[in-house]
DNA sequence: GATGAATGAGCGTTCATTCAT
DNA sequence: TATGAATGAACGCTCATTCAT
C-alpha cells in the first residue's frame, strides 16, 4: 500500500505492474478452475487442485474467491455473458430477422459450444444441481437467454404483422428453442465427442426450429 | 427351519410376509431417498438423514443399497423405466399417429411432471454432473427415450409417404424434442412452481414441435 | 428337547443324529474360519464370509461361538495342542534323548508346517498382537512348547552327567529353540513357498540346534 | 514471499524455523503413534487418540502420514534402520569376528530391546499379520537383516579357513539367528517384563548361538 | 437350533476454510 | 499479498453382534 500513489496523482509503474499480476492470477486461477470443473466434475475438483494448476497456495484462491462455489459463480456469469454476447451481436447484425434466427444458432454451436466445450461442460452440466445461491444464478442467466429469444420472436411476427401470442405463448417459444440448444450441445458434445459433426447437427437443430417457427407464424397470419 | 417351508412345496404364510416387509422397507428407503434428493439436493442429503427419514438406521440403508450412488442408480432406472411406460403406452394407443405425438407430450406433463415433480427434480436435476457410473446411466436413459422418439417419427413419415432424413437428421429432432421436454419442465415446474398452468404450458410445448414437425414433414413430401 | 431320552435310559438315534450334526457343523465353522484367516488374514474376515464358507448363517456362527476371538481362541487352542501332541509323541517314543530332539524336529517341520500351512499362518501370524485374551492365549501355548523342550533338554544333560544349568539357563535354550522353528517355518513357507524344500531346510535348522546342545553339552561335561 | 529467501541465496531464518518445527511436528505424531501402537496395539489405537496424544487434529496426522498403515509403514522402516545401525556397527567394529558377533548380539538386547521396548512391540508384534504392504516391507526388513548376518558368517568361515555351506546353508543358520534374537525379545520383555534380566538372558541367548556356530565350524573344518 | 435382517457405535478419511507468519 | 500448515466438522461406510421369528 506504499508505493501506489507517487506525490504527484498519476498511478506509479510498479502500481501498474502489480494490478497487471493481480488481474493475471485471477484469470489463471479461474481458467484452472474451468479447466478441472468441466473435466473432472465440481465436486470431484478439491481447492487443492485448482491452486496446484494455477500454481499459487490454496490461500490465494481464497484471497481472489471468497469460497468454491464463489468460482462456479464468476465462472458461470462470466460464461452467461459470453453467451449473451455472442447471440446478441448476431440478432443486432442481422436485426432481429430470420436470418439473424439462424445465424444465432450456428454461432452458439460454433463459436460457442465447438470452440468451449469446457464452457458447455459447466453452464449445462457442473453447474446443474448445485447450491441455492448457483441454482438461482443459474436461472436468471436462462432467464436472460429466454428473454433475448423471446424479444426476437416478437419483433419478427410484428414485421410479418402475425400475432404470435395469440397462437402460442412466445416464452414457451423461447424455452423451448434454449432447451433445444442446451440438449443438443450436450448430446452430441459431451456425451458423443462429434465436434467434426456439430456444424451439421447444429444446421439440422436450427432448421427445426425455424421450421417450428415459421409453421407457428403462418397459421398466427393465416387467422 | 421353521416355517421356511411347509410339508408341500409352498412357502409359508411368515415367510411370505417377512418377504413383504423386505419389500416394503427398500421401498420405504428408496422414497426417503427421492423425498430428500429432489428436496435438498444429492450432495445436500447424507445417509444419516435418508435412514432418519426411512425411520431405519444407516447400516439398514447400506443392506439394501450398496452405497450412496447406487440409491440415485435405483432411483434413476425406475425414473427412466416409469417415463418410458408412460409414453410409449401413449404411443401404441395411438399407433404411432401424430395424435400419439401429442397425446404422449401431454401425457408427459401430466402424468410425469405434474404428478411427480420429486422424479423430476432426480431426472434433470440432481442426477447431473454426478459419478461417472451415473452420468452412463443418465445417458443412456436419454439415448432411449431419444430411441423411442426416433422410431415414432420415423413411422409418422413412412403413412405420409415422406422421406424424413432426406431434409433432416431424424436423430437429431428426437434429441430436440427431448430437450424441450427436458427444459419446459424443469423451468416452469423446478424454476417456477407453475403447476397450475402447466398444462397449457405443456400444449404450448406440444404444438411447438407438432408445428416443427408437420412442416418439415410439408417440406420432406414437398420434394 | 422333546426326544432326548426315551423312557429308558438310552440315548434316542434321532437325539445321536443331532449330536453328530452338531459336532458337524461346529467343525465346518471352525475350518471355514481357518482358511479364511489364513489366507485373508483375521481382520480381512468378516463373520459374514465365514457363515458364507461355511454355509450357514451368521446368526448360527454365534450360536457356536461367542464372539469372532472366540474362533481364534478355539483354533489357536486346537492348534496348540496338535503340535503338542506331534512333538510329545516323538519325544516318548525316542525317550527324550539326542535322537528324539532330532525327531521332534522334523516332525514338526514335516507334519505340523508341510502339512498345514494355515496351521503355521494362524499360531505364528494371524494370532499375533490381537486382544489380550488372545495374546494371553499365545503366550499360554508358547510357554507349553518351552516347557516341554526344556524338561527335554534337562533329561538328556541327566543322562549325559551333565549340568546344563551351570552354564546356561535351559529356559533361555528353550526359548532360543522355540524361536528358530518359529521363523524358519514363516520364513520359509509363508514368506517364501518352499515346501518342497522345507525337509532339507529343516534339517539344517535341526542340526544348528544339535549343534548348538552337544557343544554346550561338552562344555558343561567339561567341567 | 517476504522471508522466503533473502537477496542472498540463503534460506531465512524464520523459513529456517518454520522448516524445524515441521520436522518437530512429524515426530510428535510419529511417537505419539509409536506409544499407542506398541501400548494398545495397532488396531485399537485410533487415529484421533494418535492426534490427541500428539495434540495436533485429525487433518493434520493426514497431512503428514497418508494413512493409518503409512504411519505403521514409517515406524517401521524407522525401527529397521535404527537396527540396522546398531548390529552393523557392532560388526564393523570388530572386523567381523566371532567376538563381533558377540558385540552385536548383546547391543541388540542392550541398545536395542531393553532402551526401545515399544519398538520390539512394533516389529515383533504389531506389524505382524497386517495389510499386504506391512508384511512385504516387514519381510524385506528381516531378509536385510538376515543378509547381514549371513554375510559375517560367511567372513568368520573365511577366516577359520572352514567351508561352512558344506554342511549347513549359511542362510538357514542366519534364518535361525534371527528367529533366536525375535522371540528372546518378544518373551523376556513383552511377555515377561524381565528388564533387569535381560543382558543375563541375552548373554545365555548369544552363548547359544555362538556355541552352535562355533560347532557347526568345528564339523566343517574337521572335514 | 437356525435364520438373516437390523442395529449403531465407531472409524478412517476428506476437504473447504482459516490464519499466523 | 502470498503462503501452506492446521483445523475439525462432517460423512460414507463397515461389521461384530443381537434378536424376533
Amino acid at each position: 500500500m506504499t508505493d501506489k500513489q507517487p506525490s504527484n496523482g498519476t498511478i506509479s509503474r510498479s502500481a501498474l505492474r502489480r494490478q497487471r499480476e493481480k488481474e493475471l492470477r485471477y484469470q489463471t486461477i479461474l481458467r484452472a478452475a474451468e479447466t478441472l470443473f468441466a473435466q473432472n466434475g465440481y465436486h470431484q475438483t478439491s481447492m487443492e487442485q485448482i491452486a496446484d494448476l494455477a500454481e499459487v497456495s490454496t490461500g490465494s484462491v481464497y484471497f481472489y474467491f471468497k469460497n468454491k462455489a464463489d468460482l462456479l459463480v464468476h465462472l458461470l456469469t462470466e460464461i452467461g455473458g459470453f453467451l449473451r454476447m455472442l447471440v446478441g451481436t448476431e440478432f443486432r447484425k442481422f436485426d432481429s430477422s430470420i436470418e439473424g434466427f439462424k445465424s444465432a444458432g450456428l454461432v452458439f454451436f460454433k463459436n460457442f459450444c465447438l470452440e468451449n466445450p469446457e464452457k458447455v461442460a459447466i453452464l449445462f452440466r457442473e453447474s446443474t444441481g448445485q447450491s441455492l445461491e448457483v441454482e438461482t444464478l443459474r436461472k436468471s442467466l436462462f432467464d436472460q437467454l429466454t428473454a433475448d429469444i423471446k424479444n426476437a420472436l416478437i419483433q419478427i411476427s410484428k414485421r410479418r404483422a402475425a400475432d404470435f401470442t395469440a397462437r402460442l405463448s412466445v416464452e414457451v417459444m423461447a424455452v423451448c428453442i434454449v432447451g433445444i440448444y442446451e440438449r443438443v450441445g450436450y448430446h452430441y458434445l459431451l456425451w458423443q465427442n462429434r465436434s467434426e459433426d456439430i456444424m451439421t447437427i447444429g444446421e439440422d437443430a436450427v432448421d427445426f426450429i425455424i421450421g417450428g417457427v415459421e409453421k407457428l407464424i403462418e397459421d398466427a397470419a393465416a387467422k
